[in-house]
DNA sequence: CAAGCACTTTACGTTAACGTAACCTTGGAC
DNA sequence: GTCCAAGGTTACGTTAACGTAAAGTGCTTG
């Protein structure tokens, strides 16, 4: 029994507490137990055990941030998982795999500018229909008081 | 038997050719006559037919490209599709599809905004892992000359 | 007129990314 | 001790977005 948890458990600075269990993790980001262990099971995450009961460091809490982060830019989990296993295995890569890693990320580079061209003619196309929009709104409602 | 057919065919300009055949759009776009086909079957596209043939104008084509974006930006064909049924319906839409239009314009504005967050801190971290990359590189071949 | 494309419909198959259900285990709170 | 909330495993279900195969239609080209 470790007495680490003592009465200054109540201040949260995200210091001392290095680790997490899954339900922290999970209500962190919003996202389900479920969901956190299949990433595991996909082998995007490796978190130690004790027993059976799984322990998240920082680094693991990092590691999900990231992942969630590739799967909103539409990164499926195989890509990250490429990405974040090659750059942990780095220091003793040789140097195909390295060069690997730098064609992937060229890649992925690439894709975030394709991306951010399409986000600004997105933009616009939003910016147009909604103004069109609040066109026909006014000219719906002349007067009218919306009651 | 319309004489449009003319010598004058060969010049490509996408003026004139106004329709375009399944295959065609396909073609274009680097996608299969199938998505094309289950796209409409979803309601995002709705071509004209002669006979069992499908007959695209431009703005089928339009309507094609803005999917695809979106879909590049991780909507959902279903997102894409109230949107865009929604832009048609404008004209004569009442208040409240209207009001209900902003808002999910809104909705879409703010997804983009994080989207661009995202891609910034993304661009960071490839950063990193790249030159990170490049330092393990030159210390595996300080001299070799990569034969 | 037979061949060969390009198009069509219908329908079942597939993959990714989880959800959900069933059942078991465990560490504290009372 | 008992209860229960939070953790675990196993396994089947689900949804979106197409892929793929089978079988038919239609035009135009040798």
């Amino acid at each position: 029994m470790p007495s680490r948890s003592s009465a200054s458990e109540t201040h949260q600075l995200p210091r001392q507490r290095r680790t997490y269990a899954i339900g922290e993790l999970a209500r962190m980001f919003q996202i389900t137990p479920r969901t956190i262990r299949f990433y595991e099971q996909e082998g995007l995450l490796a978190p130690e055990r004790r027993g059976q009961t799984r322990i998240y460091q920082d680094k693991d809490r990092v590691r999900l941030k990231l992942t969630l982060r590739g799967k909103r830019l539409g990164f499926s989990l195989a890509e990250i998982r490429d990405v974040v296993m090659m750059y942990d295995a780095m220091p003793d890569g040789n140097a195909r795999q390295l060069k690997r890693l730098l064609e992937i990320l060229a890649d992925k580079r690439a894709n975030l500018e394709r991306q951010l061209e399409d986000i600004r003619l997105m933009h616009r196309e939003l910016d147009d229909v909604e103004s069109q929009a609040r066109d026909v709104l006014a000219n719906l409602e002349p007067t009218t008081v919306e009651r």
